[in-house]
DNA sequence: TCCGGAACCAATTTTCTATTGGTTATCGCG
DNA sequence: CGCGATAACCAATAGAAAATTGGTTCCGGA
C-alpha cells in the first residue's frame, strides 16, 4: 500500500504548485480544470487541497476560487456596515475598554500644548448654548486626549469609533433646546482627568476617565431627567 | 406676480412632502415620475427640489436618487492611508494598549467554544511547518480572542488594526525556510493566556498578553538571532 | 427672453449569466 | 458491502448587460 489514487493527488499538486512558483494571493486554476489538468478526479483532488487549507498553504471560498497564502480578514473599514452590526450598548463598551487606556497613555506623552488644547475645549463645553455645541467640544476634547498620544494610528482608530458611534446615535438625538447645566456631572470630570494629565498621573487619569465614561453610560441608558 | 410655475411647483412639492410624510432617510420618487405626479414640468420640479436640497431637508445624488434628511457623510477608513501615516513602532504600541484589554474581556466573557477555537489555533501553530503557517495560526489565535469579547465593534476596530499591520509589515517578511523552533516563546505564552481565559482569571489574562507582545516587540526590533 | 420638452450624459443600481467551491446521488468495481 | 469516481445539483460570488436616475444641453414656441 504504498500510494492509492488520494496520495497521488497530493503529490501530483504539491509538485504542480513547486512548479508554478505562483506569488502570493495568486489565484490557482478552479478544481475542475485542474482536476483535468493532473488527469485526478475531482474528489481525490478536493481532498488534497483540503490537506493544503489545513496547512495554511491555501484558502477557497465559494465563488471566488482557491489562493495561495492565508486568507485575507475583512479590510472593509466601512463605517456604515460596522454600524449596522453593532448597537449604542456595544459601542459604549468599547469605549470603556479603549478610553481609559488612551488616558493612561497620554498622561505618559502629552505636552503642555495638548493640554493647553485640552483645557480649552473644556472652557468651551462649559459655555455651549446648546446640547448640540456642548457634545462638539465633547468630542473635540476626547479627541484631544487621544491625539495626545502622538499615535497616529490609535487616533485613526478611535476617529473610527467615533464614526460609528454618530453613525448608530443617528436619529435621536437630544432636543436642541436646552442647555447643559452648570453642574453638569461631565465638567467635574473633565478637569479631573485633564488635571491627571497634566500631573502625568497615569493610574489616575485612566480611572478617573473609566468613571467619567460609566456615568456618561448611566446618562444614555436614563437620558432625560436634567 | 402672486406666484408663476416655477412657485407653484415649490408650494406643491412641499405639500407632497407633507402630505406623504416620509421617513427619515427613505427616498422619494424619481423626478420624472414626481413631475408627472405633481402635473409639474420637470425644470421646474427640479429647482423646487433645488430649494429643498439648499435648505438641508433632502439630499440627491446621480444614479441613487432623492433621499429625506441629511446627506451621510462618506466616511470609510482607508487602510492603506492610515498604513502611509504610522510605522511597526506604533502598530506594536497601539497593539500593546488594546490586546491586553481584550484579552481580559475575553477571560470574562469567553464561551467554552471560543475557548476551544483557541486552543486549536494554538495546536495548529503549533505544528506548523513554515514561518508563514505560523503567523498565520498567531493571527488566527489572536482574532478568536477578540472574537470572545462578542463585541462585534471592537472585533472590527481589530481587523482594522490588523490589516494595517499587514499593510505596514508588508515586503519583509521572514524568509519561508525555516520554522519556528519547538521551544519559541510564544508557544508557552500562548497557552498561559489562554488558560488564564478559560479560569475567568482577567487580571492575569491581561498581564499575560502584554508580556506576551512585549517579547514579540523585542523579537522584532533584533529578529534574527534563533 | 424665458420656460417646457426632449434627447443625451454619467453615476449607480438592478438583473442576468457564468463561474466556482461544496454537496449529494448514483453507479461500478472489488 | 465498502470505497471511490462520475455526474448532477446547490449556493455564493464575480462580471457583464440592462435599466434607472439626477444632471446637462439643445431647441422650439409663447
Amino acid at each position: 500500500m504504498t500510494s492509492n489514487g488520494q496520495n497521488a493527488a497530493l503529490v501530483q499538486l504539491r509538485a504542480f504548485l513547486a512548479a508554478a512558483d505562483l506569488p502570493f494571493e495568486s489565484r490557482l486554476p478552479p478544481e475542475r480544470e485542474l482536476s483535468e489538468r493532473l488527469g485526478v478526479p475531482r474528489p481525490a483532488l478536493r481532498k488534497a487541497l483540503a490537506v493544503l487549507e489545513q496547512e495554511g498553504q491555501i484558502w477557497r471560498h465559494v465563488g471566488k476560487g482557491t489562493f495561495v497564502g492565508s486568507r485575507p480578514l475583512d479590510t472593509h473599514a466601512d463605517i456604515a456596515a460596522i454600524a449596522r452590526r453593532t448597537d449604542p450598548a456595544e459601542v459604549m463598551r468599547t469605549r470603556l475598554l479603549l478610553e481609559p487606556e488612551v488616558a493612561a497613555l497620554a498622561a505618559i506623552v502629552a505636552s503642555p500644548a495638548h493640554v493647553a488644547e485640552m483645557r480649552t475645549c473644556i472652557q468651551r463645553s462649559r459655555s455651549a448654548t446648546s446640547w448640540r455645541q456642548y457634545e462638539n467640544w465633547d468630542n473635540r476634547l476626547h479627541r484631544a486626549i487621544a491625539e495626545a498620544t502622538r499615535n497616529g494610528l490609535l487616533l485613526a482608530l478611535l476617529d473610527t469609533l467615533n464614526a460609528v458611534r454618530r453613525a448608530v446615535t443617528w436619529g435621536r438625538l437630544r432636543p436642541d433646546r436646552a442647555s447643559p447645566p452648570p453642574d453638569h456631572h461631565s465638567f467635574a470630570e473633565h478637569d479631573a482627568i485633564v488635571a491627571a494629565i497634566e500631573d502625568r498621573d497615569a493610574d489616575r487619569a485612566r480611572t478617573l476617565m473609566r468613571e467619567h465614561l460609566e456615568h456618561v453610560e448611566r446618562n444614555l441608558l436614563r437620558p432625560r431627567l436634567s
